[in-house]
DNA sequence: TGAATTAAAAATATCCAACATTTTTAACAA
DNA sequence: TTGTTAAAAATGTTGGATATTTTTAATTCA
């Protein structure tokens, strides 16, 4: 058989559970904050208490979703400090994973940073235009794997998983900036392109102060 | 009342029986790579099939345990690499809290930073003495402690919480190591000494290579 | 013999229903 | 108001049942 499994990720309900819930926080749509109780969650997204439970479990260690006990589950609040906190993380991952990949990456690695360049270029020209849901899902997307070829040559499967799970908990800002129109979508692609430059330059230095820019640009906007 | 409640961790089964599971899987008593059947650990640990499910989900998140979908759990697999990328990992986490740390604490944090490595101190000195189980986890706990001192003041919740992340997942290699008298207790100790020093002098380049050191000396023993 | 297929067993993932415990809310008295 | 108490709601836990999937063993056939 050529085709491989659609999606390894959604083959349980728990799984499907869970990337429902993401979205809706991620969006918004589930705020900061908000109290979640199981039995109002399964009646939005079904599902048993227990595979509810055990999503929100998921969710917890994701950072998206935060456990007391006894006291159930709530949305990770959104603060400036909670955002800075992730950024400031964000970047000290990123360079390290960027330093590393830099030493250790080869020509097959420049490659696929160049051709998730590519698609970060056509996904921000489209977002630019037309901001929708589904538009800028896809958007996020291909900017978490731009970000992610850049360290994809580190050779470290932690900084790796970092650097997702951060990325993820920013989602909520970064989505949050998109919709307020707070992006700089020209400044964004010049940093982009010469990133890319310095990387394949493997001018670390020069790649490590544009990669801390474009991320510090998602901390107040450009705007 | 004064006594505040002695444990927010131990209060639910699951918490329970994610401590008794940790322990093991740090003592190697649960071997890595082993298969962890719902079923076994029941009988072992007690508690329902969905209290097991949800502790494995929780040590999963840890990085204690792996998860696949439809093939169940198992104890993370130790290898050279494994080792290697937590330490490398650590290293990068440590040395950016630190180097915070170093910026924004205060006396009352050098306070805390004295007092742990007073502690650590004392049980450095009883596990060198006698390493059996219960002495070798005060040990840990101490040194856990000490290093977590160190980068409390870096205002990063975050950071903080990768530093415990990462000292767990190093737990069963360090517990072998001393179990192995591959630790030098004489060369720690002046290791620590002169990271405390380094530290209340506000040194920090001095301050950030012993903390690597005393970190890189996890990654093979000095004997 | 050995590869492929099939059948049986084991294990995972899920659900429902029930109950004990804890927290939250509301009512009430001082 | 403030503090206490009772009722309601929500969480945490369990047992048992069932569908699906994976693993193992047995069997067939080239």
């Amino acid at each position: 058989m050529i085709f491989s499994k659609s999606n390894d990720d959604d083959v349980t309900v728990v799984a499907m559970l869970a990337s429902a819930l993401r979205r809706d926080i991620s969006f918004g749509t589930l705020r900061p904050d908000q109290k979640l109780k199981i039995a109002e969650l399964r009646q939005r997204y079904g599902g048993s208490n227990h595979s509810m439970r055990e999503t929100l479990r998921m969710l917890g260690a994701e950072g998206l979703v935060e456990a007391t006990a006894q006291r159930g589950f709530r949305v990770t609040s959104a603060t400036q400090d909670d955002l800075l906190d992730v950024m400031r993380v964000r970047i000290e991952i990123e360079r390290t994973g960027l330093a590393w990949a830099i030493e250790h990456g080869d020509v097959h690695w420049e490659g696929r940073v160049i051709a998730a360049h590519h698609a970060l270029g056509k996904s921000e020209e489209a977002v630019a235009i037309n901001p929708d849901d589904l538009t800028a899902l896809e958007w996020d997307e291909a900017s978490r794997a731009f970000f992610a070829s850049l360290i994809e040559a580190s050779q470290s499967p932690r900084l790796i998983g970092l650097q997702r799970k951060f990325f993820d908990q920013s989602r909520r800002y970064r989505l949050s900036l998109l919709r307020e129109g707070r992006l700089d979508f020209d400044e964004r692609k010049k940093r982009q392109k010469s990133l890319v430059v310095a990387v394949l330059a493997r001018d670390r230095d020069a790649a490590l102060d544009i990669l801390q820019q474009e991320i510090e640009a998602e901390i107040q906007g450009e705007t």
